[in-house]
DNA sequence: GCGAATACCGCAAACGTTTTCGGCAACTAA
DNA sequence: TTAGTTGCCGAAAACGTTTGCGGTATTCGC
């Protein structure tokens, strides 16, 4: 499985190993006689260029890092794909490691990369303290944070705007005529949520609603979680006409808890998520939710990324996009 | 972003960079004296080795190149995170790319791969074709094809039993009372989908039931599909009992399909899917289905490529899983 | 106290490219 | 004819490692 190398094209053309790369890179300084008869004898020996001997005198290698928390989650996969498209049409790879959710795993991959020499990293934080905890590689390789909200950290991040997206929620929900609103999962850790439980909070301001937050402060946004809230509620009081949940995902488990308690959703009380995921669209699920534009936020994470690496100096970019209502059936207009 | 060599340790210490490389590699024919000593300015400097330059004389990358149609699907993703997982503990990194269920982009990216040096690929074929489409391409690197089954090819590969899957699954129907069972989604392009057709046809042989299999020839396993079969199968006759989806997908179309058509699953209806992907087992979804063990299938399929990496010369294998029986709520006992 | 064994370390080649520099031949201009 | 220009190509350095080989100083055995 020994791979042919520029220099065996060399010996087979009979030239300097220098002419067969200038043939490849299409340098104007050949003649198109020789690029010809080279290029000819490259393929018929299957010549397979060697990034990694490019990488070594370019100083770059054209690779991309991408940490996620867990790829087997609807939300990253979605973004992670159109990463490594948007990426590869930009000439780039990607190299993608999951952090499982664990701080001292995070930095290990994030240091893994470095060492591979990746031109930069896309990063999806797994929690708030990501940050603090990759502070000090961050100078190490430029670095894009792509759906968490870092505010006014110094740093390149591209994310929803989370306050807006429970705020436009909590809109919507107003007009169906809610005002007995609780919020199911406000987690610590981390500052897209604390956002997103701002936009509930000034939405209830505005529209004189009492507000109720339902959480517990440790656990993640899982159905589990979701599931474990709902049970909370359901057994406690019915008198809240619907629910807003942090996370599609939590909704789900919502949904579970109904099913269990004989709880009909949207009937006796509305659901709204956040994110539209995978399969919130199937008519048993059927979830109203804020949808995050994760194409859009996939391409400006890379871009942005891409732009860093060739103005190292550059400073840092912060890129909010705009959430979107996805008007589905677990909200009910009670007026 | 400059980075710290081996070299600027080197002079920083005082030695030579061949006692820098044995430092670090734990080479024996050093004292323990030097090798403190120079770990310890590593550490001061913030020294990282360079995989790359590592790469160039090593002769191989410690890279895998993962190729899936598309990682936002949930089976792929949840193979691919535990591709991820146990390549990194094997000392690995992984590479990431998706086909698109596009044949040439498949082989594009097979190519890339190759070019990157990749020290071998697992690949989840997009279509059939697939095999043929990398023919050429094979002997470039070690390939572990993986969730395909390719019959007696020369090329490793791990799977499912598949035609065991739909048998057990059609044991299941049976024993429940089931003896009209409809079967949907004969892909032409899979081998995998030819297998569980076939178990299909013998379980129905075994039992002595007639076989009626519904599927388009051209279409894949998406939502839609199932959704398409099932409002057909619904608008023509209802004598069906029980309905078993190639995968689990396609049962979520027919789910759809039955809502729309007030059709109730399982008190009308019963259905089975395959493959036990994530969400399936919301009380919403309640899929009974074939289990196919994604994560001994991922590991599986990392320590076959391994292996065929450290002995090139030692042939192919074969590597059949079991599939197992989730009982949920899709599937009515009608006895 | 002497030769031999041992422990430790440096030199330099090698991995497969790209690119700078320079050289040679042919051509142009006077 | 000659000096200058241009077109094309080769030699060699460089990228950051690893490792075989050789060399030196120290230790050991007798």
């Amino acid at each position: 499985m020994r791979k042919v190398t520029i220099k065996d094209v060399a010996r087979e053309a009979n030239v300097s190993y220098a002419t067969v790369s200038r043939s490849l890179s299409g340098s104007p300084e050949i003649s198109e006689e020789t690029r010809a008869r080279v290029l000819k004898i490259c393929e018929e020996m299957g010549y397979t260029p060697n990034y990694i001997a490019r990488s070594m005198v370019a100083q770059n290698t054209k690779v991309l890092g991408l940490i996620v928390a867990h790829i087997n989650n609807p939300f990253m996969s979605e973004i992670a794909y159109h990463v490594e498209a948007t990426a590869r049409k930009r000439g780039y790879n990607i190299m993608l490691c999951n952090s499982s959710h664990d701080l001292a795993l995070e930095k290990e991959v994030f240091s893994l990369m470095i060492g591979r020499q990746v031109d930069g990293v896309i990063i999806m934080p797994c929690k708030r303290e990501t940050y603090e905890n990759l502070k000090p590689l961050l100078d190490k390789t430029p670095t894009v944070f792509i759906s968490e909200n870092l505010k006014d950290l110094p740093e390149s991040y591209v994310a929803v705007d989370n306050f807006r997206g429970t705020y436009i929620g909590m809109e919507y929900l107003y007009e169906l005529g809610h005002r007995k609103i609780c919020y199911f999962g406000n987690r610590q850790s981390s500052t897209t949520h604390a956002l997103r439980v701002q936009g509930y909070k000034q939405a209830c301001t505005n529209f004189g609603l009492t507000p109720m937050i339902s959480s517990n402060p440790y656990s993640s946004s899982t159905i589990a979680h979701g599931y474990k809230l709902a049970l909370e509620l359901f057994a406690k009081e019915r008198n809240y006409t619907a629910i807003v949940a942090a996370t599609d995902t939590m909704a789900l488990g919502v949904l579970q808890a109904a099913d269990e308690m004989g709880v009909d959703i949207p009937k006796d009380i509305s659901l709204l998520g956040f994110d539209n995921i995978n399969f919130t669209e199937l008519p048993k699920i059927n979830l109203s939710t804020i949808e995050q534009p994760k194409k859009a936020m996939a391409t400006a994470a890379v871009d942005m990324l891409i732009d860093k690496i060739n103005n190292p100096q550059s400073g840092y970019s912060h890129r909010i996009l705009m959430p979107t209502l996805i008007r589905r059936k677990s909200c009910l207009d009670i007026k």
